[in-house]
Order: structure tokens, then C-alpha cells, then sequence
RNA sequence: GGAGGGGUACCAAAGCGGUCAAAUGGGGCGGGCUGUAAACCCGUUGACUUCGGUCUUCGAAGGUUCGAAUCCUUCCCCCUCCA
């Protein structure tokens, strides 16, 4: 097998392909282009994509060249994939600002020295926007039959549920084809990757592509990543893990790895890190504790860049150290009015999102802390004394937040 | 087009004139155990509070009543069945 595809199925990538063999084939001849589509419907990208993200740099590290399509177009219709109800439309000012922020996640994962491996971005608003109706219909159009459309999931889910599903969605297939074939016409696209729900717009592209020009292109799907608790990956208590340093910080980046479940830790170094499989095998009877530090190291290197990594780390180990000081904490300046009113103002004050009535209940379940000295009082004061010492003190909210307050 | 059913907190779902800030389950949060894990156990889950209370919530707006999530009117939105 192609090595390529062996790797891809060894990180776990795997879910199906049109044609293996060919493909297997294909990719040793030759390095070629390959493309996945992402949406643009959100302000950046959060880890729910990072599976596809890795797919395209495992692509460019066995010298094949990725391209990145950006749906402009097709996010003004809207997949109707796995979607109960039609979506939000959004505006075309916000979509081109999502596209811009999503390529920048995209220069991060998929740098390289190699020019001949560079990321191709493509939008594909340029063409479908220019679409002509009768033209495309008379050459596109003439290729899908109506009974098979209906048979899409997609659409079927739909139906069956006597859920409306406007004509403008139900074209949406057809745009995701037409994408594959532009694709293929004009950047030499031999390969698309996606999600496993995108199996069938994929397919559509490949038989498009067959039957439009006679060429043979594959599709390769990657399977949904279920966490062993059952939940879906990529949501904390705190929302959505954003690939994005202004929407989430890389320490909470790096909690969110260090606090993988026991169960998925190897899987995600395998899917999720650089580390070749190899060195994962040879380190994988490593303490559970340690192989997470790792996994947040690698994860977080990867996008925040390598000081961030070992920062938090840093940040990390001090703060779940018993009795820590919190010097290492990132500094929380508070205002002086706060000096001499309560733990209850200074908490919701540093917290924000937390309520007062919330950080009243905290402290009579115990769960705050200044200075690792549980608070019992909610009158307790914020004074003058708590600085003298260090300059600081450190503020701890629950087990996991923890905060170095300065004045 | 005809006939019904329904919109309740983060989600699901009870309540159908006062004892309702609203049962129960899930989720969240806090604590215990531990390893920043899982499982389990306990507590908690509208806001503000001088801890006495006060204010805002049951699709929206009005109305009846001493008193409404509960009754009436109008409006908006969902669903099911028939044609």
C-alpha cells in the first residue's frame, strides 16, 4: 500500500475510499493535488477540524500539495448535511472576513520551505459566482437524475421528516461536484478529503469529473471522532476549542489537550500530534499523566508555536503543585477600587462570566481560595495586606482556575 | 384547504388558579476520592442581597382576578393527522 495511505490509516484518518487500489497506485506514481472544502460559516476554525487540517499536512509531508478550499460560494447556500433545519444565511461582508481568519490557521499548520508544496487557497465564490444558469444546467445539470439526489441522505433525512428543504439547498450537492471539477480542470485535483458525511457530495464530484471529462479522481473520507465518554469532540464547558489565539488562549488550548480522558490519549497523539507512529508506540507504556503533557505540548507547538507550548506547561505544573504561590500565573491587574470591598466583588470582577450569587455558593461549598487559605467569609476584604509580601496574591477558584492578582 | 397537539430554566420534560424561582432526568458548577483522568459519592444550579428579604422569569402583547406558568383575547412560531 501506498504510503500515504498507510500512514492515514494508521493515525486513524480512515473511513472510506472510492477506488483504494487506484489511488494507492496513483499516489506512489506520482505527487498530486488534493483538496477539502471547509465552510465558512463560523470566525475561525475550532478543533472539530482539525482532523482535516492534519489530513492535508500529513498530505504535504509525503509530498503530495494541498489545496484549501474556502466555501465562499457554497457557504451562501448552505449544506444541508446533517442538518435538521436550514441554516443561518450570513452576510457576504461576514463570510469574507471568516475566510480571511480561517486561512490564517491554515498558515500556520500547513507551512513549509518547499515551495512546490504550498498551500493553494481557492475560493470558490469565484466561480460559482459567476455561474451561468442555463449554461450550467445544460452541462451540469444534465449529469445528476432527481432520483438519485433524493436518494442522498442529505436530502432523503430531510423528506422523510416532512422538513422543509428549499431548492437552494437541495443544489448544494451539485455545487460541492462542480467544485471537484473546476478543481480538477484547473489545479490538477486528483483527490478530495472530507468528513464522513461528506461522502456522498464527494462522490457526486468524482462521477461528475468521470463523465464531464472521462478523468479518474478518488475520494477519501475521514470518520466522525467519537471521545470515549461519548460526547462530541471539541466543546468544554466554556464553548467551542478555537484554532485561534484571540479566541482562545493557547494555556486554555493546552488544559484542553492535558485534560484528555485516559482512554483517547493514544488515539490523539496519533491523530492530533506530528509525532511519527513509531515514537508513539515506543513511548506509549509512558505514564498516563506524562503521554497528556505530551500530547498538550505537541498539539499546542503546533499552532501556538513552541514558546506557548512550554509556557504553559510551565504555567501548568506550578499551578497544580500544591500550595503554589501562583508566580508563574499570568498577572491579573485589578483596579484599586476594588481594594477594601469583598472576595465576592473581586472574584465576578476577575471570573466575569461567573455571578455573584454563584461565587456566594462557591464559597459555601469551599471552593475558593486566596493564597491556598480557604476562604469561609463572603465579607472577607480585599485589603492592602494581601500585597505586601510578593506584590501579589494568588486567587483560586475552584480546582482548575487559578489566578495571580496584582494591583 | 380541513382536524387536532404544542411552545416552561442550558437541554429534555412535569406542573394547568395560591403551598411555584417552578417536580424529575441529563448537562454544568462546587466538594470528596484520585492523577488536572474515568467511575463513584455528596451538595448546588435565575439575579441582587445589609441573609431579613427584594427584583426578574414559563413563546409575545394585552385582559380577568386579592392572586396567573396555570383562565380569557389577539399575535408569532413549531409539530401530527387527513385532503
Amino acid at each position: 500500500m501506498n504510503k500515504f495511505l498507510k500512514e492515514f490509516k494508521d493515525r486513524g484518518y480512515f473511513y472510506q475510499c472510492t477506488n483504494e487500489n487506484e489511488l494507492s497506485v496513483l499516489l506512489d506514481k506520482k505527487s498530486i493535488n488534493a483538496y477539502i472544502g471547509f465552510d465558512s460559516t463560523a470566525p475561525s476554525l475550532h478543533v472539530g477540524s482539525l482532523m482535516q487540517i492534519m489530513c492535508l499536512k500529513l498530505l504535504q509531508n509525503h509530498g503530495h500539495r494541498p489545496i484549501v478550499l474556502l466555501g465562499g460560494g457554497t457557504t451562501r447556500i448552505g449544506d444541508p448535511s446533517g442538518k435538521e433545519e436550514t441554516r443561518k444565511i450570513l452576510s457576504e461582508k461576514q463570510i469574507e472576513q471568516n475566510i480571511k481568519n480561517i486561512q490564517n490557521v491554515f498558515k500556520i499548520f500547513l507551512k513549509t520551505n518547499n515551495p512546490k508544496l504550498k498551500p493553494i487557497f481557492v475560493n470558490n465564490f469565484k466561480w460559482l459566482g459567476r455561474l451561468n444558469y442555463i449554461k450550467f444546467l445544460r452541462e451540469i445539470g444534465r449529469h445528476f437524475t432527481i432520483n438519485k439526489m433524493l436518494s442522498f441522505d442529505s436530502v432523503k433525512l430531510r423528506l422523510e421528516r416532512e422538513q422543509s428543504l428549499s431548492y437552494m439547498e437541495f443544489n448544494y450537492m451539485i455545487l460541492q461536484a462542480y467544485d471537484f471539477l473546476e478543481l480538477n480542470k484547473s489545479k490538477d485535483c486528483m483527490l478530495q478529503i472530507g468528513g464522513s458525511d461528506q461522502w456522498g457530495n464527494i462522490v457526486n464530484g468524482v462521477e461528475l469529473i468521470k463523465r464531464q471529462s472521462g478523468n479518474h479522481v478518488y475520494g477519501l473520507t475521514t470518520p466522525l471522532i467519537t471521545l470515549a465518554s461519548g460526547a462530541k469532540m471539541g466543546k468544554t464547558e466554556q464553548g467551542a476549542v478555537w484554532l485561534d489565539k484571540k479566541m482562545l488562549a493557547p494555556y486554555d488550548y493546552w488544559q484542553f489537550w492535558r485534560n484528555t480522558d485516559d482512554r483517547d490519549v493514544i488515539k490523539f497523539l496519533k491523530m492530533f500530534t506530528d509525532m511519527s507512529i513509531n515514537e508513539i508506540e515506543k513511548i506509549k507504556e509512558k505514564n498516563i499523566n506524562d503521554l497528556k503533557i505530551i500530547l498538550a505540548n505537541k498539539a499546542t507547538e503546533m499552532l501556538h508555536g513552541n514558546k506557548a507550548a512550554n509556557k504553559s506547561e510551565k504555567m501548568a505544573r506550578s499551578t497544580f503543585t500544591n500550595n503554589s504561590s501562583g508566580e508563574n500565573l499570568p498577572n491579573i491587574k485589578i483596579n484599586k477600587e476594588l481594594l477594601n470591598k469583598n472576595i465576592i466583588e473581586l472574584a465576578a470582577h476577575v471570573t466575569k462570566n461567573i455571578s455573584k450569587s454563584e461565587i456566594r455558593r462557591m464559597i459555601k461549598a469551599n471552593g475558593i481560595k486566596i493564597n491556598n487559605q480557604l476562604v469561609t467569609d463572603e465579607k472577607f476584604v480585599i485589603d492592602n495586606k494581601l500585597f505586601i509580601e510578593k506584590g501579589f496574591f494568588k486567587l483560586s477558584i475552584g480546582k482548575k482556575k487559578h489566578y495571580k492578582i496584582i494591583i
